[in-house]
DNA sequence: GATATATAGTCGCCTAAGCGAATGTGAGGA
DNA sequence: TCCTCACATTCGCTTAGGCGACTATATATC
């Protein structure tokens, strides 16, 4: 159960999905909470934890608890092709203006979260280095 | 109705099939006639034509009719970043061996379509220079 | 015009998947 | 131990999409 194969239609089929790919663009290089993807997404918390699940287990990000707080990053998938396809993708994030406006909204939260109820007291995102599937 | 909006969604859907992605290998960067996708991917014909559907209105391919024959070719998509991406992920395709065994059996039915009864007479697969989607 | 060929579109069925609403769960605090 | 917080999962509903079988259309040929 630990390791299962890379699919491919799968990883294509996970960056098939508008809300799926904000949450990749929130990521980036960092690892945030998902209290910060509720915030900034603006929609119910059942959702973005079943997207944030569907990532998951397309093996295109990973989660690490750190008390109550869940956090996501973003992995390298095992296959060289879906590594740099994923990369160019977010690349590609970074120059559509709503995605831009996600992240200026994320950066915003950061720097002053108590302004925001839900956010209080949360671990701020953190800048990861290079990481590869926990399956691995 | 010509010219519709390129759907980033739409685009990696598109990718997310098996047999669209076996249809984008085949074609690489020639123009090939239907008849050749039936007989190299084997499975019925309406199923290949709906995919190629797809494909069209995804924006990733054209179809261009000559007599009873219909050729279908990949497009450079108007996003410099599916462009990209499209590029990179047909290079990924190159380097998998069951797209690599598909390609062999075209050039192999290219090479003597008279062997095969369904390709008697078929026009055969054309290199095609850069191209830019017909909606543009 | 009738017919054959190549391909496209439709129909009915089934599964995947998205959504809102409700519920479950693990960790921390009182 | 009970409660709360931060998430995850489940349920029922609805839509998209894949498939096989069938039908429609466009072109060529007779």
């Amino acid at each position: 159960m630990a390791k299962q194969i890379f699919n491919v239609e799968r990883f294509f089929q996970a960056l098939g999905d508008n809300t799926r790919l904000r949450l990749l663009n929130l990521m980036g290089e960092q690892e945030v909470c998902v209290c910060y993807f509720v915030e900034i997404l603006g929609g119910p918390q059942p959702k973005i934890s079943r997207h944030l699940a569907y990532l998951r287990t397309a093996g295109i990000v990973a989660a690490r608890r750190e008390g109550k707080w869940m956090h996501y990053r973003i992995v390298t998938p095992p296959h060289l092709g879906a590594a740099q396809i994923l990369k160019q993708t977010l690349g590609w994030l970074k120059e559509d203006k709503a995605m831009n406006a996600d992240r200026a909204r994320l950066t915003k939260a950061c720097c002053s979260p108590s302004k925001y109820a839900s956010l209080d007291g949360a671990p701020l995102p953190t800048t990861i280095q290079e990481s590869s599937c926990e399956t691995c």
